[in-house]
DNA sequence: GTCATTCCGAAACGACGCTACGAAATACCG
DNA sequence: CGGTATTTCGTAGCGTCGTTTCGGAATGAC
């Protein structure tokens, strides 16, 4: 009896994808009435399909995680452990420097009203924990001792560190000097084991923790 | 002959202490309409003021950096340089978890609208000089080897990394894990001096750098 | 063609950043 | 002491953004 519906699943898979794109076009113009313009749709559509700004941003956060998490699957694995965690964090700086607003909405907050949980970041997690089996390759290797997953902690930790300043400009002024700093910064990691600095045990074993989540 | 005027620069500077407090309560709520209010003035008071809402952030965003750098000098200066290093990144970790909105306005971008320039991130310098002396004083003491100013870089980094994700709950979701992170972090660095891992050559020092700038 | 049913988007609402403009307040003068 | 010139102040309004309503459009059944 009615009429067909346009806000369909296709509709929603495309306007993620407009919204991407002006998204990429800068944190400032993001409004809903762009988003639509932009996909050729109208606002309450939009609400319809992702119940209001927030919804849209999160969905924006795991697609960027997948693509993240692809990129990072698709670092080859070598025999040298090390070598493996830095090119995994290559693939971050590069994934950053491709999107630059997505890898904001994902490792910063530009958007005061959209918080991910951490049950958000634990669904776009699969990027993390091929970082944990590479730095658990190191463990095994001798390369570095530790808890995995804290020392995946630290590494992202890093990795975001050095996207956030990059991205804000403050890591140096000219590309030469961001590299060589992404490349210093590397070096320093995993040179030996990490000792003990304060009360620095290991991280705590329960029956209920994810093997490799990055969570606890 | 005309009324005394009340756009002073005490009432300027009271309004900069509400704003804080007002930024203090939460991201979200620091419109100019509730500060007005907080500071028991008028909202084109603060646009003669400050010039536009950025103006007010910038200004916070200076008073931010001041408190960091009163509380960088404070940490004093020992023997060990390493020691002294470490302890100026836990007077950071303090800092953020004492004032978790003034450091997301220093280190994230939680107001789309301001984003800091590098000369503004010059003129709030201070606490970086102290720590590229630190750092300074461990390459001296053969702890670490590199430029200063490059290593430091690395090291505000991944001080910046962790803050971040400390405050997005993304570090551990307890205060243990969190520590634990921390110190694990920190005993990484410095552990030996860093070994080149691609085209890691020195920072070239030219004659208008800054010795101690963080820039370049 | 008519009706019942469902869907759609122009238009409206509150909140926000920002500003124009009339009212208020003062000092001087007649 | 009232009038006036001059400056300052804050109410009220504008445009924009996020969000929702509601009247009309589109469709299938008869």
């Amino acid at each position: 009896m009615p009429r067909l519906k346009q806000r369909t699943p296709e509709l929603r898979a495309h306007v993620l994808v407009a919204a991407e794109a002006t998204l990429a076009r800068g944190v400032e113009g993001f409004t809903t009435k762009q988003i639509a313009t932009d996909a050729e749709t109208s606002v309450p559509a939009i609400y319809e399909m992702f119940g209001d700004k927030n919804g849209l941003l999160r969905e924006l956060f795991f697609v960027g995680f997948r693509k993240l998490a692809t990129a990072a699957a698709e670092v080859p694995t070598s025999d040298h452990p090390r070598a493996d965690v830095l090119a995994l964090a290559r693939a971050y700086r590069s994934f950053s420097l491709a999107h630059p607003s997505l890898s904001k909405l994902m490792f910063s907050q530009p958007f005061a009203s959209f918080a991910p949980t951490v049950d958000d970041l634990a669904a776009a997690d699969a990027s993390r924990r091929t970082l944990v089996k590479a730095v658990r390759r190191c463990i095994k290797a001798g390369v570095v001792h530790g808890d995995a997953v804290d020392v995946s902690h630290v590494f992202l930790a890093l990795v975001h560190g050095l996207i956030g300043q990059e991205a804000a400009g403050w890591l140096g002024e000219g590309k030469a000097s961001c590299d060589r700093r992404w490349d210093l910064a590397l070096s320093m990691f995993f040179v030996t084991g990490p000792r003990p600095v304060a009360s620095g045990g290991a991280r705590p074993r329960t029956k209920t923790s994810e093997p490799d989540s990055v969570h606890h």
